[in-house]
DNA sequence: TCAAAAGTGTTCACCGTACACCCATGT
DNA sequence: ACATGGGTGTACGGTGAACACTTTTGA
């Protein structure tokens, strides 16, 4: 094993890794790499690489996926967990910040040859701890959505409610009722009509509104569900 | 500026770092040392170092804490975040990993001449991106004080209402009232009573029941406080 | 007997969910 | 007409906050 660095200067290899995760056919997926070569050869890897001398975490992931999807569809990209268990990686000393990346519905990115996109809820055989990350991202989108507007980076620009409905179920593992999905987002000011709506399709049926979020950065729309300062009224 | 490594093997020195707050004369707190030599000389810090070349993060701020507080008087750590911009740190390229560490409210640890501990609220100069990191570690026990059992890092193992009510108070920065704080609790399942009480000082008045937390490991007690999955009932 | 502090009961508003019902469209 | 899917109204349970009231103590 090769470890670290000389007396007293230990120095580990960095890297920045990204659970990217989009809704595809209504179920939740996760990109990944299959790795051409050893160690774990022949078992799928989160994107992402060794940081560069002169660049920050989040530019470093930013870099990397852009060999993997175009940045340009990640619409939301936070700061998941460091990885450091001196094990975890066979070969030589490697921490691992792991990034959560979000891609809305409605695009397909074109992505490399060894690359695709594998239901979170059944991963392949993963490298290294990398399916223990994507836990951390799945759960971690779960309880955001719960009380921010994260939903904005899973929908396209504009949806019907049955549709976004379809995303939160696929992201939550459980059934969310359109109707009631639609008076909270809307009570909560995370969505808004935009006015249009979709012709109803050959079996008929009322045609649907359709909706866009707001804001396309996260905000925090339910703080303080509990515990929460005392209003001034 | 001496930065990164050779060719194609960026390396960067890797420090582990700990937001430890602990409640004292009604005011959070936080553990802070200060800085003899440069850079930053005579600016305060937080406590931590370089990682161990064979140690994990967690176990390297534990064995670094170790020297400026009995770590056995911790009662949760957890990490926070992991900040890297290649300018946080005048001298040399360096990454840090940080922790949120809290200290209950009746221990009174000894620590060294140079460590001190500091109002949260009103931070003396401070070194670095420390500051920052203080902040996030304030949100997050804020944050974390109204869906989890978090109280029992802060709160002595027995204690009164009024005095858990003082405790939240200080962490979260408005009051909450021990009446309604005890129904909370008591129905979430964090806290039981004891049984005992403690008699009624000089000024007279009921005694108070004596409380503890049920369990010393953090607990979700609050989740999915919407979007809830279907009960079976 | 009175003040002080703890604890209980009650009320209120709000929120999320469930569910029945109405609306708009295609065949 | 009628099936189909979308949208509205409504009722219910739970929860947190506010506040009045009662209980238990010391002086």
């Amino acid at each position: 094993m090769t470890r670290g660095a000389g007396e007293g200067e230990p120095l580990a290899g960095h890297e920045a890794l990204a659970v990217v995760l989009q809704i595809r056919a209504g179920e939740l997926c996760v990109l990944l790499w299959r790795r051409a070569l050893p160690p774990c050869e022949g078992e799928w890897s989160l994107p992402g690489g060794r940081l560069g001398p002169d660049e920050s975490l989040g530019a470093s992931i930013r870099r990397q996926l852009a060999q993997k999807v175009d940045v340009r569809d990640l619409a939301h990209l936070e700061q998941l967990e460091t990885r450091s268990d001196p094990g975890r990686h066979p070969d030589r000393r490697t921490l691992a910040t792991a990034y959560l990346g979000l891609v809305p519905a409605h695009i397909d990115p074109v992505v490399p040859e060894d690359t695709g996109w594998h239901p979170a809820a059944d991963l392949p055989p993963m490298a290294f701890d990398h399916a223990a990350i994507v836990r951390s991202g799945r759960l971690r989108l779960r309880a955001k959505l719960g009380y921010t507007n994260v939903g904005f980076a899973l929908a396209p620009p504009e949806f019907t409610m049955s549709e976004l409905s379809g995303y939160y179920r696929a992201a939550l593992g459980y059934d969310v009722a359109a109707t009631n999905l639609r008076r909270v987002l809307l009570r909560r000011g995370q969505i808004e009509e935009t006015g249009r709506s979709v012709p109803s399709g050959r079996s008929g049926g009322r045609p649907a509104a359709l909706f866009r979020f707001r804001a396309r950065e996260l905000e925090i729309t339910d703080a303080f569900a509990v515990l929460r300062p005392p209003e001034r009224t």
